[in-house]
DNA sequence: TGTACATCAGTGAACGCGCGTTCACTGATGTAC
DNA sequence: TGTACATCAGTGAACGCGCGTTCACTGATGTAC
């Protein structure tokens, strides 16, 4: 049953991405290796052949999962310049689709609480993901030093992934919804 | 080895102070009933006589662990009034030592992605908790109506939550200080 | 007030289950001649 | 180019372990008379 090079490197491809959305909706903890093998169409038995641990999945699954995060800040981010793309950012970001669909959602706040507990690969694969919100964000605020553009950034990325989590935690659909319109309003207007 | 009721009540007590703690210390789903109630000084098989399940347990315990960050955050608020006050309750929530000391901090933040995930009594009591917290700081919010201060709250202490998370999460003791340092100054003005 | 008995807080062993990890096995792939 | 053989991706059973939960048992507490 042996795969070629080719199909044994899209196997390991797809067994981190699926890994990706899986950890995302469920928790890593939650999540099992034979959850994850299952959903990307294999047997756990594999599992080993292609990673050592558990948590170097982790460890690259939360990367993946970060990049892609990256990716559609940056694909909003396009629309526009400084106020625009502020906008169409948390926009983006903070909808009540992003909210209700967490295998698609960023890691820092699907994951956040675990992220923190996680080995120092998986938090440095998330602390680089983090820095490159931040500097989304920091590139948007014209007209101020850099180093106030980056201090700025730093709060309102964090605001934003407080708030996308808080709006998970919370009963009640219309606290949710406000946490995050007015989030979004504020950061928008930084 | 019966206790009277007195002592069995405490019991209870002590049972879900030490959950809240060990929960925060170690994330939800990585403690387990004998890690609680080891470290209560019981062993795990009299559980059941005074819970019906982990989950009421968890619920609970982040109720507890809410209720004891709200009345720090009020303690720190007494320190004050408008500006001051809110600069006691951010310089108090967003230290280093709390940042470093799990156990006895803000379950919204130390538990944040597992809340999510939790059943609605749990939920319940972290909404209870958080909108504590907005009130708080609503109310230091001067010469504003209250829907722009309960709004402006909500941000608030959104971005306090996901500031403590993103500090555990980074890697790079300045960036994780920095993330505190930066969002005490901002929220303090806001 | 004193005695007999039911209650039940807490113990410690046990339950089934799913976890992360290991391993013998398979058969197609890749390689050496 | 064709053949013989080593490699190794993926399978499925098994490992020890700790989980949440259950249960028979204990003996001090609380209660009924």
């Amino acid at each position: 049953m042996k795969k070629s090079k080719l199909e044994a490197a899209e196997t390991r491809r797809r067994i981190v991405k699926t890994a990706a959305a899986e950890f995302c909706r469920n928790g890593i903890h939650a999540t099992g290796l034979s959850d994850v093998m299952a959903a990307a169409g294999l047997t756990h038995g594999g599992f080993y052949r292609h990673f050592d641990s558990k948590d170097q999945l982790v460890a690259e699954a939360c990367a993946v999962a970060m990049e892609s995060t990256g990716e559609t800040t940056e694909a909003a981010a396009c629309h526009g310049v400084g106020k625009d793309a502020l906008e169409a950012i948390v926009t983006s970001y903070l909808s009540t689709d992003r909210r209700d669909n967490l295998s698609e959602g960023c890691p820092l706040a699907g994951l956040g609480s675990e992220l923190a507990r996680s080995d120092d690969n998986t938090r440095a694969a998330a602390t680089a993901g983090f820095l490159k919100l931040v500097d989304a964000f920091a590139q948007q605020y014209r007209r101020t030093k850099p180093e106030t553009a980056k201090a700025r950034a730093l709060v309102a990325v964090s605001a934003m992934i407080g708030a996308m989590t808080m709006s998970r935690i919370v009963t009640g659909p219309k606290l949710s919804a406000a946490i995050l319109r007015h989030t979004k309003q504020y950061l928008a207007g930084m």
